[in-house]
DNA sequence: GCATCAATCAACCATGTGGATGAATGATAA
DNA sequence: TTATCATTCATCCACATGGTTGATTGATGC
């Protein structure tokens, strides 16, 4: 049947760390307050988007890299401001593993039911 | 407009945590592994999601507890043994996040082009 | 009763995280 | 040059996290 679990190897590892650094960048509410701020706004400064917040300016600083390692937002330094852009490509590989783990369940769900129907017309 | 944000009160706060718990729990490749192994073999008791990891089984536990905090997966006691299922429904909430973002993001370039355009058409 | 099994609890450890503050860098403006 | 502004770097702190080992709880089977 070769599963999913063809292109899967070494190189999948890399793919697995981004989700789990995507995620994790995901699941700070700051963080998402952040990415919705972006969203709504457009590329913003650091110091503008510490203008929402009621934590310092170096928290902020410090979540937007989290946000910038797992590729949510962007960063264009253009001379001394740094213009921070949302990023919305990498939700799809949370999306495609969600679709994966989803197709892997209704699979194992749809044999399970062959199994019952084929057991229920010997049986009978 | 009235945006999304209508229903957003104090009743939302639970969702955002919700929501965090959600992405904490998946954002382990452990813990995306458990879920992945309970998607394809349907239920398992605590020892039998052990003997696929290296880790001990204290570990296995933790991890399952983390899961069921997000309400990624369910325990059903069943006397001695707790029987672990996968759980689908939490991650549609991630979806909504997800979508929500995107729309809001949609939302503005939409209203930027419509900025542009009409400039366009009274400056020329 | 006693050994065994399933699972959690308790404590501990190293490391990571979210926050603060203060100093440093680097460019702009006076 | 000096002051100011935008941002990061360096520390520090409290607390969470992922892992370990050892003890504990409860039910099973002899």
């Amino acid at each position: 049947m070769l599963f999913i679990r063809m292109v899967e190897r070494k190189n999948d590892r890399i793919a697995e760390d981004r989700l789990s650094e995507i995620l994790k960048a995901a699941s700070d509410p700051t963080r998402r307050q952040i990415l919705t701020l972006l969203a709504q706004h457009g590329p913003m400064r650091v110091t503008d988007i510490h203008r929402q917040f009621e934590i310092s300016l170096n928290a902020i600083s410090k979540h937007i890299k989290v946000l910038e390692r797992g590729g949510l937002v962007v960063r264009r330094t253009e001379w001394r401001e740094h213009m921070i852009e949302v990023q919305m490509d990498p939700l799809r590989l949370v999306d495609d593993w969600f679709a994966g783990l989803r197709s892997i369940w209704a699979l194992r769900l749809e044999a399970l039911d062959v199994l019952i129907t084929d057991k229920g017309e010997n049986d009978d």
